[in-house]
DNA sequence: CCCGAGAACTAAAAGGTTTTCGGAAACGTA
DNA sequence: TACGTTTCCGAAAACCTTTTAGTTCTCGGG
């Protein structure tokens, strides 16, 4: 922990140039003689000379930095988005400010009120569900890109999983199969990725000219609701060849009960999850045939169209992501 | 997205007084009049005015931000201790940034550069095991804490749960509950975790008096490395009645295993994993006991450390927290 | 020797805020 | 009235960098 921070003026005292001079040596601007440009950069060096960002931006208006707002960072799908985010602009020269607002729009406000004083590029505001949220980006000075969670305002810039054809995708994949008696068990009526997953189940039924097997039983993301829901299932429609899950914890508690009853996964009865949560997708037994929303990428998309919103090419609306199919042992061939 | 932000000579001349009255009046200074600072706050209210953090950065040399470095915050243990620290800080006026350095001491060299020259008052270190990793802090101009994995350099500021003294904990749970052959399954001997608990075991059953049945099996964090355990460990020490897993997912692993020989948990055998890892912990049957490294509280106490340390009140060495045991069903009396 | 052109360099301003210090006004006292 | 004190306010410097608009230097040609 030294004293003074090297500025540089010490620079250019050192190199015996004038500031205006070593500032254009390190930027590689042109009109400066090499030998000079060599004498400014072995100074630099030796000083271990570091430009101070907050100058720079104040002079410029840019700081290249982005906050990166979160209702819920503890949630299963805040973190993946993140972390594509995060790499995203790793990549680059970018800088990302955290701030987690606990599901508290108070809380968030302030984060917002935070980053805007200290004037970041732009910013990235993940939900805790696909369910729309309040938009933030009214009047505010920099563009905002939502992720996972849509705003609520169709101005904006979202990006959420298409959960309906990923739905469509699994349900597609178990008819390829030959399996025809589908039931359908899935977490709470009130997420929109319950009824999104229930809604493209309905479509790929119907383009097969297919009944769903009783109704979709609508409970909780648990793995306890899987394993209830499978004895209510068993016991009512006993014919079922195939079970379509809302939730990988569903799905594992789903496979769980059943094999108890005796009936055998993937034999008698294919399962299918959501969400591809590794530590339940690959460990149960068998491991889960599961859909997996691609979050990092997601969150890299949204970085990237954030960089674009910032140089002023905004694409507003909702864009739906591409989901893909993880083929694992639960629904191998008969 | 509006044009030119407002400054505070905005504030300034809509209140009709000069800037230095402007800001003495918004930030509460002694001399100024009632009743002028009243017009500049409200002429402030009127406008919106944001102060512009990087300006006032730059004059006073304090960014109220903080960097936090991981190197890899896609895993487990990364999440719980960076929430924290954002909790601290986030109480305050403090902002975060996040860099991930993907396990590149590279990258993390390039990351420490970009937070230097973006002039953060502090950093936190957070690594991915609680393996000691190369100091960062050499020659840095400003103060650092380590979480979670410490520094390799004594004289630097470290955070570790103290694995030690949380599987003694769990040990002398089992020794109260009346068992007395137990045995030790747990991930790679290359984790300073896996040792450390194997060494708390080994410290709780000499004091007791007691001999650990068979001889530890080292293995990886896995559930499947769990099952094989579990097959390994009943067919040569049929007689034991409790098993110290190294971590949840090792445990879930052997409960698995063991109820399919036919050993019951906790009634034949009584089983204690590691981590809290609540998917695991509180959905496997029965649910687990296991030992909780209080992972947000380190997080927490390593930014309130830093908080010290940036006011110059370090406190170097290496500081072990405590765990706590998580009782449930897994160990519920015979 | 002088001039002009181009290359290389520098002084100064700008960006927004806080702080220091000097000045002005108001008021009380001699 | 003259003077000291208190209260309030404003001009200017400082933080560090980049950029603009000169200014000086170099050198070849007339």
């Amino acid at each position: 922990m030294a004293g003074r921070r090297v500025t540089i003026n010490d620079v250019a005292s050192l190199a015996g140039v004038s500031i205006a001079t070593a500032s254009k040596a390190l930027n590689g601007r042109q009109d400066v003689r090499a030998s000079t440009r060599e004498r400014v950069l072995a100074a630099a060096a030796e000083l271990s000379f570091q430009p101070n960002a907050l100058a720079r931006g104040l002079l410029s208006g840019q700081t290249r930095t982005v906050g990166l707002l979160t209702s819920d960072s503890v949630g299963r799908f805040g973190i993946p988005v993140l972390l594509g985010a995060e790499d995203a602009f790793g990549a680059g020269e970018m800088a990302v400010m955290l701030c987690d607002a606990r599901g508290d729009a108070i809380r968030e406000q302030h984060h917002l009120r935070a980053l805007l004083s200290r004037r970041v590029d732009g910013i990235i505001v993940v939900g805790e569900s696909t369910n729309p949220r309040p938009s933030v980006s009214k009047d505010l000075p920099v563009p905002v890109v939502y992720a996972y969670g849509p705003s609520d305002d169709p101005e904006d810039v979202s990006f959420v999983p298409d959960d309906v054809g990923g739905a469509a995708m699994a349900v597609e994949h178990l008819l390829a199969l030959g399996r025809r008696r589908i039931a359908h068990i899935t977490g709470p009526r009130h997420y929109k990725a319950a009824r999104d997953r229930a809604e493209g189940l309905r479509i790929a039924l119907e383009a097969a000219g297919c009944e769903q097997v009783g109704e979709t039983l609508w409970g909780s993301w648990s793995q306890r609701w899987g394993r209830h829901a499978a004895e209510m299932l068993l016991m009512a429609e006993p014919e079922v060849d195939a079970v379509f899950c809302g939730s990988d914890q569903v799905a594992a508690g789903f496979v769980e009960a059943a094999r108890e009853r005796g009936r055998s996964v993937p034999g008698d009865i294919a399962v299918i999850g959501y969400d591809n949560w590794e530590v339940l997708s690959t460990e149960t037994r068998p491991a889960l045939t599961t859909v997996d929303m691609n979050l990092e990428l997601l969150g890299r998309t949204a970085a990237q169209h954030l960089f674009a919103a910032i140089d002023g090419r905004a694409t507003p609306g909702v864009h739906r992501m591409r989901c893909h199919l993880v083929i694992r042992d639960s629904t191998a061939a008969a």
